[in-house]
DNA sequence: GTCTATACCTGGATAGAC
DNA sequence: GTCTATCCAGGTATAGAC
């Protein structure tokens, strides 16, 4: 791996663990075992780096979630698979993380993946879910894009309130919660 | 106001605007208009200061939410309340924050309030879903506990997500999805 | 490309005068 | 109780040698 690609893992990690504001030029130099030149050298600044590990934090997880919503499969297994996927539920999400970086959000450069990286996850579920509406397999009554929105922002505060006590348990309980009312809705119109 | 309210009250409001890693002390007097001394006779010190202010805005919190849960009516027409309760969305929330902050949830002290605020909100959501599913209200197979942690998992989560894109239409979306789920799953158990 | 030196500002706090 | 002076570490960046 290049110095440039080790400061900008060392800086996608630092992100997601004290976010923008918490994090130090030369932090992210000693985890990446680089200098203070070397750093300079590659990249304009802290902004600069920041966009470089953000954009590439984005893309993975856009990646990450696509492989679940493209498998074969029914709209609430596909959505399923979603939720279940594994995650590292006690760091939290690290696009949600940079939600609360004021100073990450007050540059419209920084901003727009974060943006760009939500307003597509909520689209791309809404599809699905119209899609299983279209086919039978939900309630004909479903609203789509809410309950799209329902379903990003129960794994986000899932994060959320597992870390705030501290244990998986509440995410896991989200899911399971929000599962089950969905496939309620599923079975009233299979019923 | 005493000088040492207003700055607990600055505090609050900083640490909800930038977290408590992007608050500094100096900001803290500035918004308060009180001097260095001023600030150090009243608290030890950085960390002393966001006591006193976490402390009082999870008893706010609490107080709040406690409102819509003891008013009358049944156990979804509390939780519409609740989550329908008027927010300033796009500044998140001032409890929920604070998890993303590693310097606090690191101090057991600054965790505590936050850790008992979030499993005191579930606990309550999950006995008013219980007592919904003995009264026959909602349906018997529903899972209080998860259905709780759905429930504060959708309105972290909205947050989140009404700041990633800086509208609260995805948060007043994700309410009424969640909301439409459970009113199906109420009239399932009615029909 | 990487290193060291340097610079200036802010963070966080203490000391002692008033 | 509040003020000013002072302190040291760290944040962020530039300059120039190698």
């Amino acid at each position: 791996m290049s110095t440039a690609d080790r400061l900008i893992e060392s800086t996608r990690e630092l992100l997601w663990e004290r976010g923008y504001t918490g994090t130090s030029p030369k932090a992210i130099q000693q985890r990446a075992g680089a200098g203070q030149g070397s750093m300079y050298h590659h990249f304009a600044g802290k902004p600069d780096l920041a966009l470089a590990a953000i954009s590439r934090t984005v893309e993975e997880m856009r990646a990450a979630a696509e492989t679940q919503f493209s498998a074969p499969g029914t709209a609430v297994e596909r959505i399923t698979a979603y939720l279940r996927r594994e995650r590292e539920v006690l760091k939290g999400c690290p696009v949600g993380r940079l939600t609360q970086d004021p100073d990450v959000m007050a540059d419209p450069t920084l901003r727009a993946p974060v943006e760009e990286s939500f307003a597509w996850l909520c689209d791309r579920l809404a599809g699905i879910l119209a899609e299983g509406r279209e086919s039978g397999e939900l309630d004909a009554a479903l609203d789509a894009r809410a309950t799209a929105a329902t379903v990003v922002a129960v794994v986000q505060g899932g994060y959320v309130l597992a870390r705030a006590v501290d244990s998986v348990a509440p995410f896991d309980q989200a899911i399971t919660g929000v599962l089950s009312l969905l496939s309620a809705h599923a079975s009233t119109a299979r019923g």
